[in-house]
DNA sequence: GTAACTGCAAAATATTTGCATCCTT
DNA sequence: AAGGATGCAAATATTTTGCAGTTAC
């Protein structure tokens, strides 16, 4: 179930001004991942980048955005879902790249495979990043 | 197998400079995946920057090492077992990032588990990101 | 009113490009 | 000798920091 916006910044003890109701309106209405500039050029408003530079560092420290690993390493956000909260993620669900558009999906749905690890290994975070083509893009 | 440092720069019609082999070999001698601060302080000799970029972007572009996706989105690389040759890579194997020390380490022996994926998605590349505490770390 | 947030300027980093020189073949 | 690789300088791009003015509560 999906807050609303000023309830998700309420919730997390932040104020609640233009940027982060902009930004984050833009990452519940985004579905899929959103880098640094697909945030100064789709808000709508321009913001400073160094106001989105600090509203993502925020979101990111009180668990309402996560950060991605990509394959080709760049930085990218999307919306933790309501498990997370501050300092505690639980990411293990599938990311999705699309070779075709660009696109980034959060695979919820998608059950994590376990892994295993070699002896005196242990686990803390399970990532998996796919490269492929997604379903707007095949023929 | 892994093939000599000069016989692997030649067999990517490579010429053999003391940079290309400097940096191979600290590649071979290291296990696990480097990032552009390691190598420019590693390497024995130091190179410059530049260097070091051009380097590490024909080995990727040669199959010789490739970037790996990264919990926290900085660039890492790694030597690619031989089976990858240029433009085409093999890595879907698990690279485990250890929280305590930063070390990380491509495991090549552990086995990708399929991910089952929605309708309409097909699959090119499949990563594994796993972040805990490696065995040199465990108490 | 006060603490927190933003925007501007600027510093610090990271990456890319152009070109003359040097090295490999 | 010729083409490619390196190193330096400099242009770009990215991210961080300081601070004064503004806004949320």
């Amino acid at each position: 179930m999906l807050y609303g916006i000023a309830e998700t910044l309420k919730k997390n003890q932040l104020s609640i001004t233009d940027s982060r109701k902009k930004i984050l309106e833009l990452f519940m209405r985004t579905n899929g991942a959103l880098a640094h500039a697909d945030i100064e050029h789709q808000s709508g408003t321009e913001f400073d980048r160094v106001t989105i530079y600090r509203t993502l560092q925020t979101f990111v420290e009180k668990g309402i955005i996560h950060t991605i690993p990509t394959a080709d390493n760049s930085v990218r956000y999307a919306l933790c879902k309501d498990q997370c909260s501050a300092g505690k993620h639980h990411d293990d669900h599938v990311h999705f790249m699309c070779d075709a558009c660009g696109t980034t999906y959060c695979l919820d749905h998608v059950v994590v495979p376990a892994v295993v690890l070699p002896k005196g290994f242990t686990v803390t975070q399970t990532d998996v990043v796919i490269s492929g083509t997604c379903k707007n893009c095949v023929q």
